[in-house]
DNA sequence: TATTGTTATACTCTATAACTATA
DNA sequence: TATAGTTATAGAGTATAACAATA
């Protein structure tokens, strides 16, 4: 590796990390701007769990989202009081609980994520295909980075 | 325009905002790992704004961070009895106030970056030439987007 | 009167500690 | 005793409303 590309790839990071945890603020912003949700990040964030790995129990979808027990049976209060979760007793431990994702649930994670994505996808048509195809080529690398 | 092209640029943009998300989320994981800073997110994204635009009136900094003024009052009080920034009066107009960082408040800012882009900079490493000459293609057009 | 900044107060989110029910 | 979940309580962060000082 040449001198400069050892300067450029430290130059990388943080063009990379500037780049990418503005865009990512932005993408929280205009979501947000979209309103009619009303869920917290948090609340969102768990009900788009349950959407993909219902059904679950409280504990594990705490552990799932980082966040402690009793923060979880807060949110999962929330989103059983708007009928987007149910809440069932666990078949043989009766000291669990089970969580299942309601259509009303599924429904309102689908429409965030299509919300979400109708500003960025808006974005993207202003780009050349050489952009986008750019693009398309880094978002597999992204995700590698963030899984490391 | 392809139909296949078409298709593919509708998940360009789920799949583009969940790598840019996931990967801002682990990048602020890790900077709190690092601890050490002990400032919140906004003490030292507003200690940051000040140490490339100082100096700065609160009011200014309030609308930069978009925050309510009395927020930036509380985070303005931490970063001065930490002796990162120091309050003056404004020359001509006295209800203003006058804001500036100090040598120690630089010294932070930069600590905290070295520490958020080190992680990310090893991270980099594992990755092979091509997919870091993607990635460095590419963030100039992820900071476009942002700025859209 | 309008503007800048602060103080008073309340709300949201999350945490730790203590408790209940069950295994 | 140990585990799953909840309730009680506290702390951090931010907001709106009311206020003081100055223009």
């Amino acid at each position: 590796m040449t001198a400069t590309q050892t300067r450029s790839d430290a130059g990388l990071a943080t063009a990379l990390r500037i780049s990418v945890s503005r865009l990512a603020r932005r993408l929280r912003v205009e979501r947000q701007a979209e309103g009619l949700v009303s869920l917290s990040d948090t609340q969102l964030a768990a009900l788009a769990v349950l959407d993909t790995h219902s059904p679950m129990t409280p504990g594990e979808l705490a552990d799932h989202e980082k966040v402690q027990p009793p923060s979880m049976t807060r949110v999962i209060a929330v989103l059983e009081e708007r009928s987007l979760v149910l809440r069932a007793p666990h078949p043989t431990d009766r000291r669990q609980v089970v969580l299942t994702v309601t259509e009303d649930g599924r429904a309102l994670v689908n429409q965030a994520r299509r919300r979400r994505d109708a500003w960025l996808a808006k974005r993207l048509k202003e780009l050349t295909l050489e952009e986008r195809a750019l693009l398309r080529a880094a978002a597999p690398v992204l995700e590698k980075l963030s899984q490391a």
